[in-house]
DNA sequence: GTGGTTGCAAACGCTTTGCAACATG
DNA sequence: CATGTTGCAAAGCGTTTGCAACCAC
């Protein structure tokens, strides 16, 4: 179960294994696409667990990369599961559905710019947004 | 001169050329690279220039497409000029410069994922970050 | 003169933090 | 039973907005 694996993680690096985490992590990986803080938020409360213990996760999670912060046009507060394998995404702007891109290809291209320039590379950061097929199927359908 | 360029644009898109205005647009064609809303409001300050002017100035240049909203690393509050042709850039994270990444290469590999998973491709950003070579080169003599 | 523009200050929303009580290992 | 964790509320930060005075055209 990737819920445990992560949450095993979280001990070896000196966290703790706790109900509100273990709950937000649960919301996380079942939502399997992206989503905002606000909105785990939102599904914590009833629970009784604050904001300040989802930011907090949250912030675990990322520097344990098993989250990444997306750049979808103008906004930049969503976020998604990632394995830490791959950097760049799809992105459905109708579903959420988040589909990884292979990184060597766009890295390749990005490198090959950069070479040409003398520009030594640190990262990247690439999110394609649109439409996946589900929903640009529906789309003409139900448009 | 790319300053009476932009506030032409902006007359012939209904906006007026005022003193603030010319003020903000010179400061950021000078830079000639990343730049803060931060830093902007920061310079216009001593002429007497509130920030609301800078954030609505920036909102109209963005809307015009002169200036770009980067998204480097975790940040996303930096913009740089743009005319509006090219969506990538490697940004110096030294230095600021702003150099921009033909968009066919990076593009062309994205497409072939998304088309690969069916995926109808709205739009796309990548920025890259690292040194440039000017501050690659400083660094190995000064660091 | 009219309507877009301005500065100010207050409001805004998201995120972070201080703190005392708490629970995990 | 020590230390990381929690919820709460307050603070912080960058950004936006309401408003009356203002100025470009």
């Amino acid at each position: 179960m990737m819920i445990d694996t992560i949450l095993v993680s979280l001990q070896q690096s000196g966290h703790r294994d706790t109900r509100p985490r273990r709950a937000i992590v649960e919301v996380i990986v079942g939502r399997q696409g992206a989503f905002t803080a606000r909105e785990i938020v939102a599904e914590m409360a009833p629970h009784g667990f604050g904001r300040a213990t989802v930011y907090r996760t949250l912030a675990a999670l990322q520097s344990l990369g098993y989250v990444t912060r997306l750049h979808v046009g103008p906004e930049c507060d969503r976020y998604t599961i990632s394995d830490g394998s791959h950097h760049h995404h799809l992105v459905c702007t109708a579903c959420g559905a988040v589909f990884p891109i292979a990184g060597c290809e766009v890295e390749q291209a990005a490198h090959t710019v950069a070479r040409r320039i003398g520009f030594a590379v640190d990262g990247h950061h690439l999110d394609v947004y649109g439409r996946c097929a589900t929903c640009g199927v529906r789309r003409r359908s139900e448009d």
